[in-house]
DNA sequence: TCAAAAGTGTTAAGTTTACACCCATGA
DNA sequence: TCATGGGTGTAAACTTAACACTTTTGA
């Protein structure tokens, strides 16, 4: 029979390191921590996981709370257990990122859980290990972008070259040549041309290009 | 007040990826699971976080209890948190990657847990979700022994450059060139000559090295 | 003397970096 | 007509990949 009685139980909860892209900006959703410990400081958005869930369907529920949207693209970053990180109980965290299209989310949730987007460059201080973890979460998105198509779960639809190369710079914290940028662009496969011209961001017009 | 006490609370055990080199093979410890669920089966080595412990101290204590070893070099890979991964109760577990030397390992302690080393290669069907916890470490210390001096715990403190090279090798499952093995070791300024020479392994003796 | 492992350079291909000007359009 | 963002090519530096023979020594 089993027997893992003996055994201590711990809280388990999911932090998500919620990334968008707007104006030009990396930014990250937080909150006003609604409860104690650390009421009223500020926090990424997250929640205990339930009983009969796993840990991604946790992050779903609360990514639908907060955003309205499903199906969003998460990742999983690590573990955070050290037995103080939480000053109430000890509670041992998984800590997912997440990227979400501004185009269709639902800006009322957000307003009624008093989240706000802010600069990843321009974090406050936020309670407990959450620094850490945007920390983390900011450098593994820097590897993701390079090689995987993640971008496009950052970018609407379609979208110009001047805008991903901006969605890459604010994540890579540097500025880009625009004709290296451009021939990079070029060998991947999972970004192609579409036919259409956007006339907002430019007099002159830019192609449109989407994800495969 | 704090008042988590609504939520549920969950066994959270550590597993580990031990990985060791020996033989020219990459090897993983596994042993028999001592108790039900999955008595008898093979698993890796892992056990309960308790009290007051952190995740990396969980590890530690147990690295303690089935090798005698203290500072071992370990690194988190991943949490696993499906609601039925073990069939007894529920279960997260947190996994690290474990990266141990022959040299100094106690091998009795391994024997009196029943723990044996097996090819990575060959490993047989573990309990639970353990196979795929190695198939990540596996493909995770592909990508560190590239980036980053972690060969260095694996291999005794001095070494040759073939050792090395078979060392790499068996990670990344393939062969190398051995000349431009040699030169791309030679750029890392964490490997050093030493003056000393092995006449174990060739009659005509080779050089040994070792990590700074 | 020979088997077994150690050691050693060069060339070609591919990738990355640096760099500056013309184009199309709407206001 | 001019301000604004869109679009384009080339050369040098660097990195990676492919490739084969000589050396030393103990048995």
């Amino acid at each position: 029979m089993t027997n893992y009685s003996s055994y201590p139980r711990f809280f388990v909860s999911v932090d998500c390191v919620i990334f968008g892209f707007k104006d030009g900006k990396l930014k990250v959703l937080i909150h006003k921590r609604p409860y104690e410990p650390g009421l009223g400081e500020q926090s990424l958005i997250g929640g205990f996981v339930q009983r009969d869930e796993n840990l991604e369907n946790a992050v779903f529920r609360i990514l639908k709370e907060f955003t309205g949207l499903d199906n969003v693209y998460i990742r999983q970053l690590a573990a955070f257990g050290e037995v103080e990180r939480d000053p109430g109980e000890r509670v041992i965290s998984v800590v997912y990122y997440v990227l979400i299209n501004f185009e269709n989310y639902k800006e009322e949730l957000t307003k009624e859980h008093n989240a706000t987007w802010v600069d990843v460059n321009e974090l406050p201080k936020l309670c407990f290990d959450h620094n850490e973890m945007v920390e983390k979460a900011r450098k593994e998105l820097g590897e993701d972008i390079k090689n995987t198509p993640v971008a496009g779960k950052l970018l609407p639809r379609y979208f110009t070259l001047t805008q991903l190369q901006t969605l890459h710079e604010s994540i890579q914290g540097q500025l880009i040549d625009k004709r290296n940028f451009r021939r990079s662009i070029s060998d991947k496969d999972y970004i192609q041309a579409t036919d259409m011209i956007d006339k907002v961001m430019s007099r002159r017009g830019a192609t449109l290009y989407e994800f495969k």
